[in-house]
DNA sequence: TTTTGAGTTGTTCGA
DNA sequence: GTCGAACAACTCAAA
């Protein structure tokens, strides 16, 4: 395996106290740019601006590269206005509040730069692609313009870079990763930042420019979008839960899982505080957010893996793709009562119970042929907690094509899962009511022959490859 | 350098 | 009903 390693620049400057380009008549300010880390409490790069001795100007910018594809009642779009309007309540509380900015953030950002006398920029990093090309592209504006670029690793716990293997090479098996990371949190990383006590330095808000003060926080229908019906779940950690956690988590009915992913993805939780109440109360709980981590650090090192299988002979599978059955899944009309169930939940409340993702996974993959990537793409346009690169390193691990994957001959039985983790039909009754009358629709496939059919597929794909590598 | 043990979440078959 | 083995072979990680 060829590592795909692309260039990391970082600006991880401790020295704020540089020879700022600065317009003569104004007091220079910095900027904050929130991205998905939408909390004041403990945010890691909002306390570093507020601790640079200038007033902070908090600005957020809604990606028109990002939100124009979606539909206009996303529940994330709603989700994000929402976590932005609480965060500005308190900004004004202080006498401050929050800049909306709609656009592309590179002419946001230099349209900023003609506004304010802007000394620097701060922010907390991006470890998905595109968000590493953008914050690429706007380094090199600010450099341009001699202004800093202060910016810092808050998404995550330990950096891509920390957690390497003794030859300095990335890890791809999940126990040894994990077993490292442990080993490296243990010594430091969980420090609290209390930006929240800092915000007495907040630009005030009449010192901003604009024609008129309420177009600093626009509308939701001014930015083309209407409110989403769907329940936003609790940021609230549940300690309860997550003690329970490892008895409770594979049990659908139980609601034995934190919901917390939504908040961990936009940042309105900070993952130092969970982290540090997990390593206390649940070593899987733990687990599970190292998975994270790991996934992360994948697509990191690996960006390919966004359309590409991490083990390229998964790429000669000959997926069967067939329209009318994949449309049936996403409907949750597979005839499989435990699939039905997980997708009728995911369509209805943006949501879906993590053993239900593997069972879906797996059917839609092995039972149907059908290109992992097309199942990845619905779960991010429907999941409210998508992450690419969590949602990517479990397709591809149910798929069985990424690295530390299942092994393919490892195929769910839909009717096994569901006597295993919902033995009370509890769960499925919720979604599929209607699964034990003659008004449910037939099995898409029988199992049995599905199972049979996927080997094969699987196998070939597999056996082709090696036979071309020459072995 | 070589060796060795191990690797998220399962299913099926046959004794 | 229960239990262990087979399923496939490979690559990783560390000693």
């Amino acid at each position: 395996m060829v590592s795909r390693i692309i260039p990391v620049v970082l600006f991880l400057h401790d020295n704020t106290q540089s020879d700022p380009v600065v317009k003569a008549n104004n007091n220079p300010i910095v900027v904050f740019w929130f991205r998905r880390d939408l909390r004041l409490e403990d945010n890691k790069g909002l306390y570093q601006a507020l601790k640079s001795g200038r007033k902070v100007l908090p600005l957020f910018i809604f990606d028109e590269s990002v939100i124009d594809p979606l539909p206009g009642n996303d529940h994330r779009v709603s989700f994000i206005y929402q976590s932005l309007a609480s965060m500005d309540e308190s900004l004004q509380n202080n006498g401050g509040g929050l800049l909306i900015k709609r656009g592309k953030p590179l002419e946001v950002i230099r349209e900023l730069l003609s506004d304010y006398p802007v000394e620097a920029v701060y922010c907390n990093m991006d470890h998905e692609p595109y968000g590493r090309k953008r914050d690429y592209e706007v380094a090199g504006l600010l450099n341009d313009h001699g202004i800093r670029f202060h910016t810092f690793w808050d998404h995550l716990l330990l950096h891509p870079e920390k957690v390497l293997k003794q030859d300095g090479t990335p890890y791809q098996v999940f126990t040894p990763y994990s077993n490292r990371w442990k080993q490296i949190l243990q010594s430091g990383d969980l420090e609290y930042h209390a930006s929240e006590k800092l915000l007495k330095h907040i630009m005030p808000e009449q010192s901003m420019p604009g024609p008129e003060q309420s177009s600093l926080f626009p509308d939701l229908t001014e930015l083309g979008f209407t409110w989403s019906s769907l329940k936003t779940p609790s940021p609230k950690i549940d300690k309860d839960l997550i003690r329970a956690y490892d008895r409770l988590r594979d049990f659908p009915a139980a609601e034995g899982t934190s919901k917390l992913g939504v908040h961990l993805r936009f940042g309105t939780l900070g993952i130092r505080n969970l982290a540090k109440i997990a390593a206390e109360l649940n070593e899987v709980f733990l687990g599970e957010l190292i998975w994270r981590e790991f996934y992360a650090m994948i697509l990191w090192y690996y960006p390919a893996v966004v359309d590409q299988a991490f083990k390229p002979a998964y790429d000669r599978i000959e997926w069967r793709n067939n329209e009318k059955e994949f449309l049936a899944w996403k409907e949750g009309n597979t005839g499989y009562p435990m699939v039905d169930a997980g997708m009728r939940q995911l369509n209805q409340t943006g949501y879906m119970h993590n053993r239900l993702r593997m069972v879906t996974a797996s059917f839609l993959t092995k039972h149907l042929l059908i290109d992992w990537r097309w199942g990845e793409a619905y779960f991010a346009e429907k999941l409210f907690d998508y992450e690419l690169s969590s949602n990517n390193g479990g397709w591809q691990w149910c798929a069985g094509s990424g690295c530390d994957a299942a092994p393919y001959f490892r195929i769910f039985n839909p009717y096994s899962q569901q006597k295993k983790f919902d033995p009370q039909d509890e769960f499925v009754k919720k979604w599929v009511p209607e699964a034990d009358s003659e008004d449910y629709v037939r099995e898409i496939v029988a199992h049995k022959k599905a199972r049979e059919r996927c080997l094969q597929v699987y196998k070939r794909a597999l056996e082709a490859t090696s036979n071309k590598n020459g072995q």
